[in-house]
DNA sequence: AATCTGACATATT
DNA sequence: CAATATGCCAGAT
């Protein structure tokens, strides 16, 4: 199935983001060791098992919005906002502020 | 094996 | 500043 190593390389940097942060799809990409592969990163997280425990809430684009909508746009947003993260009324974070450092 | 798809990013218009 | 086009790379069919 996914078990090549660049799905298992995305997955352990994800699992590494910090509580209180978040990484653009880009940035996971560039961490998984592919620079450009920043869709993949999406592709993967849409086909995670729901059982995962990964925080794939942490993860958004480059806009520092979140890229799902209807229902998953919402609980993706609440997860943000239990872990301190501001979003405002247009649904952005403030990337230079919540952006993971490393 | 070939082609299509997409939870993105960047350059160009 | 917003909209569009093109590149990207791994999965799915």
């Amino acid at each position: 199935m996914e078990n090549d190593s660049f799905s298992q390389r995305v997955i352990q940097v994800i699992a590494a983001i910090p509580c209180g942060t978040v990484a653009t799809y880009g940035d996971v990409a560039r961490l998984a060791g592919s620079p450009r592969a920043a869709r993949q990163v999406g592709g993967l997280l849409k086909r995670l098992p729901a059982d995962s425990r990964l925080p794939w809430h942490r993860i958004i684009n480059r806009h520092g919005q979140i890229s799902l909508q209807g229902d998953d746009l919402l609980r993706q947003r609440d997860a943000l906002e239990a872990e301190g993260i501001e979003i405002s009324d247009e649904g952005q974070v403030d990337l230079a502020r919540y952006r993971w450092q490393w």
